[in-house]
RNA sequence: GUGAGUGUAGCUCAGCCGGUUAGAGCACUGGUCUGUGGAACCAGGGGUCGUGGGUUCAAGUCCCAUCACUCACC
């Protein structure tokens, strides 16, 4: 269980899988966010149709509502919200920073009210973990402190510092065997301060190690240097996890610098905006153009919305915020993206993940391939 | 038929005792959004102020007529 295993390797970039109680994954591959237990608009049958592999569930989200001990009393997340698939939950440290009102963080935790109702709720190494147990996920997150961008060097070092106490005190609380517990190294864009961070981390040698704190607003050429320093660090023995990263552009240039998992809202989140993900970049079904395009979003797409319906109709919908115009683009845009990491695992079992990259990238830039973008692939060895 | 009231942006309305380039909210048109609030934010287009006269240096604002709508009463 949780055994990690490297299948095929190209450069940097490689796939593998990893054994969970609730089967296997294999990677690279981007996880859909599930923030109430419910991947927004999305049933688990059409998660799995769509070839999700793992949910993540949000921590914070699933303690104020409707509470860990009902979940685990109501069969754990797998039982509670219908998903028999892997699940991993996140710690709930970054919503405390990003939805958390007047939070106050001390070396025991974080006090922080409640987006909702304005409750005092109170967060810790040891609570984070208790109520991961509770959920029942199959990995579970150490939690930790996601400093905003930008922040100052001091802060930043004290941060890095208590992450790392934080995650001591996370394995020592966590008491089930069947959970994976992820280790997060911080840092910032602070080169220094990852590296100290990523070999901290190491040291505590959890089954897989996650790579935080990064796109919180740095640009690209803050963020892709602390990823390659990362990947370095992080052994390749172990899943790494790239937190909150989902761009499609961001997916391709992290596998090739060995990055394995992602998660984001922005698939779901920007599908609820009106915009379709596709090849190009992204289509806005919201403009008034739209109204009379009979195609489908991506006709290369295999998913239901581009198998049925017409932008126009899409559209529509998305105008009136009907909620299958909502529904549709959000399981196109997490096809998409699965469809790339497929695209990506074959590339790679191939030896090919330089001209898949480059191929993605003419499309997604034509106006010219950004630095950033090469610069990660040369570093991953796919662009000579 | 009589009396009263209302006509200002696509919609709902604000505009003081007459005084610069007539405003707001929503809608519309673009844009932003990376470990999820269907949220939020930024920018933009759009009005011969129902119509016709009059008074005045100056009228969305005052006066007269007229049209439309609403309400009340014969």
């Amino acid at each position: 269980m949780f055994e990690f295993s490297t299948s095929a390797r190209s450069g940097r970039a490689r796939t593998g899988h990893f054994q969970t109680p609730h089967g296997i994954v294999q990677t690279p591959l981007f996880m859909p966010v599930g923030t109430l237990g419910s991947v927004k608009g999305i049933s688990p049958q059409e998660i799995k149709e769509i070839g999700s592999q793992i949910t993540l569930g949000n921590t914070y989200h699933l303690l104020l509502r409707p509470g860990p001990e009902r979940v685990q009393r109501l069969g754990g997340l797998h039982g509670f919200a219908a998903y028999d698939g892997p699940w991993l939950t996140d710690s709930g440290g970054f919503q405390v920073m990003s939805l958390g009102h007047m939070r106050r963080i001390s070396e025991e935790g974080v006090v922080f009210q409640s987006h909702l109702n304005g409750d005092l709720i109170e967060l810790s190494p040891e609570k984070s973990v208790g109520v991961q147990e509770a959920l029942g996920a199959d990995i579970i997150m150490a939690f930790d402190e996601c400093p905003p961008y930008p922040a100052d060097r001091e802060y930043m070092r004290d941060s890095v510092e208590r992450t790392l106490r934080w995650l001591e005190r996370c394995l020592k609380a966590k008491t089930r065997a069947d959970q994976a517990l992820f280790a997060i190294a911080q840092g910032g864009v602070d080169l220094e301060l990852r590296k100290v961070s990523a070999e901290a981390t190491v040291r505590f040698d959890t089954p897989g190690y996650a790579i935080g704190g990064l796109a919180v607003g740095e640009p690209k050429e803050g963020m892709y240097p602390a990823v390659e320093l990362s990947t370095r660090i992080l052994p390749g023995s172990k899943p790494r996890y790239l937190m909150g990263v989902g761009h499609p552009e961001d997916l391709v240039a992290s596998v090739a610098l060995g990055v394995d998992m992602f998660d984001c809202v922005y698939p779901t989140r920007t599908g609820r905006f009106g915009y379709a993900l596709v090849p190009e970049g992204r289509m806005n079904l919201k403009l008034t153009k739209r109204l009379d395009d009979p195609a489908p979003i991506d006709p290369e797409c295999d998913c239901y919305a581009c198998r049925h319906f017409s932008r126009a109709y899409l559209s529509h919908l998305v105008r009136a915020e009907e909620m299958l115009g909502l529904r549709m683009i959000s399981l196109h845009n997490l096809r998409y993206l699965h469809r790339l990491m497929e695209a990506a695992r074959a590339a790679i079992a191939t030896n090919e993940y330089g001209e898949f990259a480059r191929d993605f990238a003419e499309k997604r830039f034509p106006d010219g391939i950004p630095e950033w973008f090469r610069k990660a692939l040369r570093d991953g060895g796919h662009w000579s």
